[in-house]
DNA sequence: CTCATGTTTGACACTCCTGTTAAACATAGC
DNA sequence: GCTATGTTTAACAGGAGTGTCAAACATGAG
């Protein structure tokens, strides 16, 4: 076949996704992403169709990395504790959560859906540790809320330290 | 004084309040203020300097009547639940968490302020009825979670289990 | 009634973004 | 080396929002 793609698709979504994850859903724009990708506006609408086309291919990436991470610290001694360590020093080390982020802001019914998969994926992951599908759409919830919280007081150890709290609390019955 | 307003600063703040509400902090424009508020945009500028003050002026309104509702259903009988039920009747009944989205969306550092005031004075207002600040942040934080997922999954019967999980929770040991 | 004061209005110039297009381009397969 | 195919490029026209300004306008105070 000819007439090849110029650019490396791999680089480009990873660069894509450093965009939107800085910027957000909303004011990402399309000269953002060929900023950030180096690759021309033209090409990007050429290959992908759109803003929206490209977010899912990028988020896609990180729903994958994210639940392997998760996974990963779920296996741990700890479950719980580890996997709330992993996910606020994900939070905290620069840029917030992007799912949380990403389902705040986004209108878009495709990018909805790719929240609601990652959320449910990530409940599924937690059930072992937790013990039941109640508890782990508890521990899914506050892992929200601890990342609405970055946003506002952006104090790591405050987060760690309302994690225990509901690590104690679903520990002791 | 003459050159009197000529427009209900009440009225105008409390549907500027609506439109914000409505498209959140990042895709509200002064055209669509002044669309909401019946008041032209030049007028708007001058009265008030920009959507930021604006917006501050509308999210008091807000933070005072939250505070208010939130502090009677912690009077009731069984203060956790009937909260955590105000809150999502609040969340579902609508257009969502006002101070979730605008806590996520928001870049301006004056908005940022006025979120972070609101939740510490949720937070002490919360302490009597949990028991400990820590107890305090942890129902703070999941409201948040529970915003969350009402943008993730808008299921209202979903939401009330999860915090009825959390009640219990913390109210064993 | 008059006037000074602050308000309203519509228009202006500007910036940023979108989505498309035609022409230039690169290259795998023959 | 040609050629057909898909890619890249720069430019275009259009839409939406911003912040400002001078002129028209109301109205309380005198």
């Amino acid at each position: 076949m000819a007439g090849v793609r110029q650019f490396d698709e791999d680089t480009a979504l990873q660069q894509a996704l450093d965009v939107f994850w800085e910027r957000g859903w909303q004011s990402t724009s399309m000269v953002d992403l060929a900023a950030g990708t180096g690759v021309q506006r033209g090409s990007l609408y050429h290959a992908y169709g759109g803003k929206e086309q490209i977010f899912l291919k990028a988020f896609d990436r990180f729903a994958e990395s994210f639940l392997s991470s998760a996974a990963t610290a779920l296996a741990a001694k700890q479950p719980l504790n580890t996997f709330f360590d992993y996910c606020i020093d994900s939070i905290t080390s620069g840029r917030g959560c992007f799912s949380t982020r990403t389902a705040v802001e986004a209108d878009a019914p495709a990018v909805r859906a790719a929240v609601q998969r990652l959320l449910d994926d990530l409940e599924e992951l937690l059930i072992p540790a937790t013990g039941s599908r109640e508890a782990a759409r508890l521990v899914v919830t506050t892992t929200r809320g601890l990342a609405v919280l970055e946003r506002v007081y952006g104090d790591p150890e405050r987060l760690r330290a309302t994690a225990r709290t509901l690590v104690q609390a679903i520990s002791s019955p």
